[in-house]
DNA sequence: GTCTATAAAGCGATAGAC
DNA sequence: GTCTATCGCTTTATAGAC
């Protein structure tokens, strides 16, 4: 039979999904074959590690994503404020405007933050770090840039939380505006 | 034998503990008969409906707890600035300064949120409700009362995942802070 | 690279003795 | 009310044919 996918990298973004939606202990190897439609024989082959290895995977995937289109236009715009425009403009369209969950964040919450922690960790530490910088680049001064960064993603994440438990992605949208206007003031 | 429990209600603080730790899907019932020292025998007298019983306790005495130590002060304060300052110290308290994941917030992430929408979607909701009436008893009007309580209701929970995220409590605790000063300005 | 078959362990849940 | 034994099923993972 011709081979479904040339490389793993492409299955990814269906695991992605499947985290999102079940968490890691939840998503199973059978949904996960069905969903792919790959035998165990094939995932094992892409992932030998197993679902520990798929998890590992979709971590640096998103973290690919997000150094490529939030991290780096934060850092390297040359106008701060445009960068960060930028930010709200990837995050809003990754999250599918509060309809998809924050998988990172899922993984946070319970034992999986032990598996994966340095990609958990690294991640936020990431995002934080570079919203700082360009807050700071803005005209944020003393310990104003690291606290209204931590707002930010945090606010996010608590954002997405919010509007899932009341099943209305609008929460989120709106408050990605008023975090927004959080980083505008001088 | 002795017995150990003589009613469910003092098992429900365990099963939240390790729900806490696992999420719901994550939590064994082997665990929980290790943890609470009951067999599944006891398990299954005191929650017939198995795991879907206990999580629905575990929420319910989630809101019970929330609605006696932060809906009701938020409401009946005389003063809504002394409520609204209760609140943010049962919070602390509740979470252990940011020990302590929210159980509401891990449930609705994944597809457990269907199994309990009801029991989710009321306690983020009550908890707006009453946090929006206060601040429009201390003078905040228009639309900016129901938007400071989403973003601070939201901002709680997305602090406890950043701070978890980090294993910094710490972050937790401060951000904290500055979502209380939001709260403050007429 | 893909599949099926299967292993070994763990799952939630039940039965029935005490 | 508590326990142990057990059911039937699903889990992750492996083996081996093609």
């Amino acid at each position: 039979m011709a081979r479904k996918y040339s490389e793993r990298g492409e299955i990814v973004p269906v695991l992605a999904e499947i985290f999102r939606e079940h968490g890691f202990s939840g998503a199973s190897l059978s949904e996960i074959s069905k969903r792919t439609g790959l035998g165990k024989g094939s995932l094992y082959h892409f992932f030998p590690g197993g679902k520990d290895e798929m998890g590992q995977a979709v971590l640096d995937d998103v973290a690919n994503w997000f150094e490529l289109n939030v991290f780096r236009p934060l850092r390297e715009s040359e106008d701060p404020a445009a960068g960060i425009d930028h930010m709200f403009k990837a995050t809003a369209r990754f999250f599918h405007s509060g309809r998809r969950i924050c998988l990172v964040g899922s993984f946070a919450l319970d034992e999986t933050r032990d598996r994966f922690a340095q990609a958990i960790h690294g991640y936020f530490a990431a995002w934080v770090v570079a919203l700082e910088a360009a807050l700071r680049r803005k005209g944020f001064e003393g310990t104003r840039a690291r606290e209204t960064a931590e707002d930010v993603v945090a606010g996010i994440q608590g954002a997405l939380v919010f509007a899932r438990s009341q099943d209305d992605p609008r929460l989120f949208t709106r408050a990605l505006r008023r975090l927004q206007r959080q980083t505008e003031a001088a």
